[in-house]
RNA sequence: GCCGGCGUGGUGGAAUUGGUAGACACGCAGGACUUAAAAUCCUGUAGCUUAAAAGCUGUGCCGGUUCAAUUCCGGCCGCCGGUACCA
């Protein structure tokens, strides 16, 4: 009879339902394993195939954990704050309220529909009142310790979106979302103080499981680096002008300044600067300019009537404004070393000015000279001489000791653009009080519910459109009872986002964000696969959230302060002929055509046979045929099924089997997992009974993957107990060694015959002779001398002759 | 530009403390079953020479180390990802 898919999967997705066999157990003396997903956000289009390869992987490693003994959380959750739930409403002008919950009805449904053993008893929506509440309560505490601050500052700002955007959120000089134009603006807008974390979220990655690529590109984000600060005293004037380096034994080259066009002191020096008009026509241009313009060409204007002094030598030199200079890094001026920096020596160029070498070695007359490692000092008065490594430190004591610099430590990561000027996301709990500047909005007033709103659209004057309801926002001072309004941005997605792994471990609590207790079971998440998009944005956010609700003692001190002990990363799922799929290209492949057609097993050992899971690879329809046949052909076997003796070579293969399969799915490589079933498959159904106790084996191999169909065959076997909480068989390396090997012989590097030897037969003389009297290797020898008689145990035969 | 990763049949890919390259699957070709088709099953399938036996070539390109290189080393080319005036 033929394997009837579509009544067998709905049929173990109600028991499974039924039963509630994907409980995981707050107090289980079992070993605790938290396997994690990144959630999704449930767009209008629904799940597409490359959502699933992530899911199906971890629920892969899930099924296989609980029948090892442990006891496994597997949550599932609903990313549905945000800008992707909030275009979909505005396209579709539906209430974004009604929208998402019409899509999270469908993306369950499509979840259900591929028999995932998420626990759903834990399922929650970051748009929950139930939810958002502790996304509010987090925010508060931020700001109580001091790390949620509002501040006026120069951001990006997508012309597209109509929001604020964290530097995380431009990818190569345009919208993460829409691809849209930036353009820096000024705004007053909540930041949080993620930098005063930098330095734990480097040190912490030594002490976790992270794929290395992710680690790097975490640190290099952070990107510190360690350098001097050093003051130029300006000429007529008691200003200062501070400069970071990070080659302060090239002071002696320094031959002008240049600042950033925002930079706060060509206000204070307006008095003195005689081309005033100028400067600032320079300034209002570059302000406009996005940031992949002002990378074209350089261009800057000088500062008429005004010079600095180079601390080391007293000389006076030029200030320029220059828009290559950035105010984001450092201190947004600095000292230009034209003969050793390239940017400074094109800029030298252009304008003419000075280039003075101060190190040996290079030709600057074609180009800057830039290495640190090699030469001596030379153009610096007494220091000539000195080696490069030895003046750095001379000049950095000499710079401290005199009070002009000291040594200090720079950061590319900047604090985080928390607010956005649109409607669907939390609240941000604070209000404006007329006394006294900002209060949060007390904790027993949580949830600040977002109120419905007709017109949910952007506006065009970068407000929130919360910013109208006056109603909402004119409230009450809690501290001092006078009047207040409340803040009318809301948070951005990852304000939900970057906890929501700690609630799961206890999703109903009203008194608290997580019970202690089961933080501490439960936490740290043992394993987090996600895509390598989010390195730098929800992992790099929720380690230092992680890490401040631990150093407030919401996460208890026995939990660490590091939130995923492992994370892995999947390769993307790409359209047939390697295009990204789209809903314009009409390429998206939908999961639920494939269930139809092949079933949910199918669609799932598709998934993970396709391809190796770290690497982007293409949809082909053709490849599910594949395995659709596979898990027939397995359905066929059933019926033969008996009380036959297991033959010793179907003994061998079965145990090989176990082993490579258990260690292909502990690390990822589903793809040589199936393909390993496959050949177990094709070797049983050479022959012509099979013992029962081998494919019992067989099919708890093949439960992780196929779920539904194993579930079948195993109360076929006659047993009536759950699949999903039977042992994973366990190998022996007796078993599974080959009695019989197969060895290549090779004359002088060319493979001519093989030898069938017993496994571990060792080099001999007898053998030897026995190899060298074989006919194919007797031809091949004619009239050769043997210089080398080479036999690797196990290995090869190397004969070498001539 | 800089930093990672990768490059193997018609296709997806397998094989790495150096040891018989191409497992497994798709596709294709031939055959069986069928009135026919689909489905299913069997056989073959890196390229070249050849009727066959066999031989030669072959893991992006060039060179090196080694009895032996897809694997290690040096140089180059191409693709993908990250990052980008970071001082």
């Amino acid at each position: 009879m033929k394997y009837n898919f579509k009544a067998t999967e709905k049929k173990w997705q109600q028991y499974w339902q039924r039963e509630q066999t994907w409980l995981a157990l707050d107090n289980s003396k079992k070993k605790k394993f938290y396997s994690l997903i990144e959630f999704p956000y449930p767009s209008g289009d629904g799940l597409h195939v490359g959502h699933l390869r992530p899911i199906t992987a971890m629920d892969v490693i899930s099924r296989q954990r609980r029948m090892a003994g442990e006891n496994v959380l597997y949550p599932i959750g609903m990313d549905t704050f945000g800008l992707p739930a909030e275009n979909y409403a505005i396209k579709t002008n539906t209430p974004p309220k009604v929208a998402t919950k019409r899509n999270i009805a469908n993306f369950n449904r499509q979840l259900q529909m591929l028999g995932y053993s998420f626990d759903w008893s834990r399922f929650f929506s970051t748009s929950d009142e139930d939810y958002y509440h502790w996304t509010q309560w987090i925010f508060i505490q931020l700001w109580k310790n001091g790390l949620a601050y509002k501040a006026k500052e120069n951001i990006n700002w997508c012309l597209s979106c109509q929001i604020g955007l964290a530097n995380e959120e431009v990818v190569g000089g345009v919208c993460e979302r829409c691809g849209g134009a930036i353009v820096k603006k000024e705004k007053e807008q909540w930041l949080l103080r993620i930098s005063k974390y930098a330095d734990r979220l480097i040190d912490g990655l030594k002490r976790i499981d992270f794929l290395e690529p992710i680690k790097k590109q975490q640190t290099d984000w952070i990107g510190r680096s360690e350098g001097v600060e050093v003051d130029f005293a300006i000429t007529n004037s008691d200003q200062k002008l501070k400069v970071f380096t990070t080659r302060p034994d090239t002071l002696f080259g320094v031959t002008f300044m240049v600042l950033a066009p925002e930079h706060p002191i060509i206000h204070r020096l307006e008095g003195q600067i005689k081309n005033l008009s100028a400067i600032k026509k320079y300034i209002s241009a570059a302000r406009g300019k996005s940031d992949i313009d002002r990378g074209k060409e350089k261009s800057g204007l000088k500062l008429e009537g005004v010079s600095a002094i180079n601390p080391v030598n007293k000389k006076e030199i030029p200030i320029f404004v220059a828009d290559y200079v950035m105010m984001s890094y450092g201190t947004g001026a600095i000292m230009a070393v034209p003969a050793h920096d390239q940017r400074d020596w094109e800029f030298a160029k252009k304008y003419k000015l000075n280039i003075v070498p101060v190190i040996s070695g290079g030709d600057i007359k074609k180009e800057a000279y830039t290495d640190t490692e090699s030469g001596q000092m030379i153009n610096s008065d007494k220091y000539n001489g000195f080696s490069v490594k030895k003046f750095q430190k001379e000049i950095t004591g000499w710079l401290s000791k005199n009070k002009i610099g000291k040594k200090t430590v720079n950061y590319k990561l900047h604090d985080w653009i928390f607010s956005r000027q649109r409607y669907w996301g939390e609240p941000i709990p604070m209000v404006y009080c007329e006394k006294d500047n900002w209060q949060a909005v007390p904790e027993k007033d949580l949830p600040v519910v977002l109120p419905d709103i007709k017109d949910f659209k952007p506006t065009a004057d970068g407000q929130s459109p919360l910013a109208k309801l006056d109603k909402w926002i004119n409230t009450k001072c809690p501290v001092c009872g006078g009047p207040a309004r409340r803040e009318t941005d809301v948070m951005p997605n990852w304000g939900g986002s970057n906890w929501y792994f700690i609630r799961y471990t206890d999703p109903r609590n009203k008194k608290q964000l997580v019970d202690p207790k089961k933080a501490k079971y439960w936490l740290p998440v043992d394993w987090y696969n996600g895509g390598m998009e989010h390195t730098n944005l929800h992992l790099l956010y929720s380690r230092f959230i992680y890490k401040f609700l631990f150093d407030i003692g919401v996460i208890p001190k026995e939990c660490g302060d590091e939130p995923y002990a492992k994370r892995t990363a999947h390769g993307l799922i790409l359209a047939e002929g390697g295009v990204k799929m789209s809903k314009s290209k009409g390429n998206v492949i939908n999961p639920d055509d494939i269930v139809a057609k092949y079933g949910a097993d199918a669609l799932r050992v598709y998934e993970m046979f396709m391809g190796p899971f770290d690497q982007t690879i293409a949809w082909d329809d053709q490849g599910v045929t594949g395995v659709f046949r596979f898990l027939n052909r397995i359905w066929a076997l059933a019926d033969k099924i008996g009380a036959v003796k297991t033959s010793k070579e179907s003994e061998r293969l079965l145990h090989q089997s176990i082993k490579k399969v258990s260690t292909d799915i502990e690390q990822m490589h589903f793809n040589t997992a199936v393909s390993q079933l496959m050949i177990l498959l094709n070797h049983l159904e050479k022959q012509e009974k099979i013992n029962k106790d081998l494919w019992a084996d067989f099919i708890k191999l093949l439960s992780p993957l196929a779920p539904h169909l194993s579930a079948e065959l195993w109360q076929k076997l006659g047993h009536k107990n759950n699949l999903a909480y039977e042992s994973w068989p366990k190998y022996d390396v007796r078993l599974a060694q080959e009695e019989k090997i197969i060895l290549g012989i090779q004359v002088n590097g060319k493979l001519r015959d093989t030898i069938e030897l017993d496994y571990d037969t060792a080099p001999s003389k007898e053998l030897e002779k026995e190899i060298l009297s074989q006919e194919k290797i007797q031809r091949c020898l004619q009239g050769l001398k043997i210089r080398k008689f080479i036999h690797v145990k196990n290995k090869i035969i190397s004969i070498v002759a001539n």
